[in-house]
DNA sequence: AGGGCAATGTTCAGATCCGGTAAGGACTCG
DNA sequence: CGAGTCCTTACCGGATCTGAACATTGCCCT
């Protein structure tokens, strides 16, 4: 559960899903099976409305729909959004799919297809739609160096930034016990003597910030440790 | 339709295809097709052959090789390489699709295929690993960078070079925190040294044009960072 | 088990750093 | 010459850091 997590739908950073499909058997089953998943699922049954949803991150379009012809709802996703769009139809022939493809799809699935494969395209054109979501999740916390946003049990904590820097070295390695040495010299400067009880300052604010018990572990005589396990009591 | 944008290749900027395949009867014809609507292509018979040939934006990868494993040549090339890569193989089932798009590849194919169909996946994968994008679009905020122009809730926003510098570094990335040191160092010399109050000047004249509460964000000890998800409170 | 000692936790006030803002002057370009 | 742009300086309020004093904890030795 801990280290770097990349494009699998979490708990604070879900997957939006927003699936076009105008025929209850097929919509339904694939709502239950990507909610299981961990994705956000929004269905929504014409062009009109997948037109009107919200932002979403995945589009699984189905070209045969009643009001407006399919790749015109996929022309005009492009147009204003940047969400990967799977075209999830029955009709198969390479016509169809070039067209499509030329028209902004990322990806043309022909049904039946199994979930399994959807679910693994959803994640091959996500790798590439938001390259850059890699973030440590570490129990219930997450922190981002790339937004430098650090989350626990899903709200924001705000960090100074001496405690963001310190938080960073300790969840880049969790349960590794990093010397008071190796956080001084990184977090301040390369080459640190003297006292140190800045840092447990430090860590002390952390601590009480993060409030998760047992989160940041003492080594004595040593330094500092994230817990990977450690409980979010609140 | 904000332009199709066309990643056809060029005679500037070829499109370097390399098909890693080791029966001739399929590679040559590849070879042949690809060529003719202007890839630059260059065809390898192995998986060591792959993993040593030049760069290249596209990868056509038969799993069928007969040294290395086709998917972990898959995986190695995705370690040092942006390339995007598209498994042809004629192994069809779902288990082994769902192993290589999470291996790394970016879309399956299974023989026989059409050429104009993998064309057009050759143009569908390139879309997102080069996205000719030409302008940003975050929230209700638009920056061309071509045409320098920026709009607000669609009204026209005029700013003065530095300031659409400064916007363009913050929007290619939006939500990252931008360090001062960075945005001194790309919109102002490459080795900037010395007092910064002036970045703060230009912030404030960006905030005050925009005028998007909480659009640009101050990331104390830092730098900067723009809310994609910003309100614009019109 | 208990005492000694060093490491760590806590608290807090002063020092320092940082960012927002305004004003003035230099510079460019038409 | 005038408008617009850019840079510098200065000041202020607030956030943050830091060192010190004191309290507590954990280790080790007798």
């Amino acid at each position: 559960m801990s280290g770097v997590i990349s494009n699998a739908p979490s708990a604070e950073q879900p997957v939006r899903v927003l699936v076009v499909e105008d025929d209850e058997g097929i919509a339904w089953p694939l709502r239950r099976g990507l909610s299981r998943s961990g994705y956000e699922v929004q269905t929504v049954a014409s062009g009109r409305e997948a037109l009107e949803a919200g932002p979403a991150d995945v589009v699984l379009l189905d070209l045969g729909l009643p009001d407006v012809d399919g790749l015109e709802v996929c022309r005009r996703l492009r147009a204003y959004s940047d969400a990967a769009v799977i075209v999830v139809t029955a009709r198969g022939e390479e016509g169809d799919r070039v067209a499509a493809l030329d028209d902004g799809a990322d990806d043309y699935l022909v049904k039946p297809f199994g979930l399994a494969e959807l679910e693994a395209r959803i994640r091959a054109v996500l790798r590439r739609v938001h390259p850059g979501r890699t973030h440590y999740v570490v129990g219930r916390l997450t922190v981002d160096p790339r937004t430098r946003r650090v989350t626990v049990r899903g709200e924001e904590v705000a960090l100074t930034p001496k405690e963001f820097d310190i938080l960073e070295c300790l969840v880049a390695d969790p349960g590794r016990a990093i010397s008071r040495h190796e956080l001084l010299t990184r977090v301040w400067d390369e080459n640190w003597y003297g006292p140190t009880r800045v840092l447990d300052v430090h860590i002390a604010a952390l601590r009480r910030k993060l409030a998760v018990d047992g989160l940041i572990e003492t080594v004595y005589g040593h330094g500092f440790r994230l817990v990977p396990g450690a409980e979010a009591g609140d």
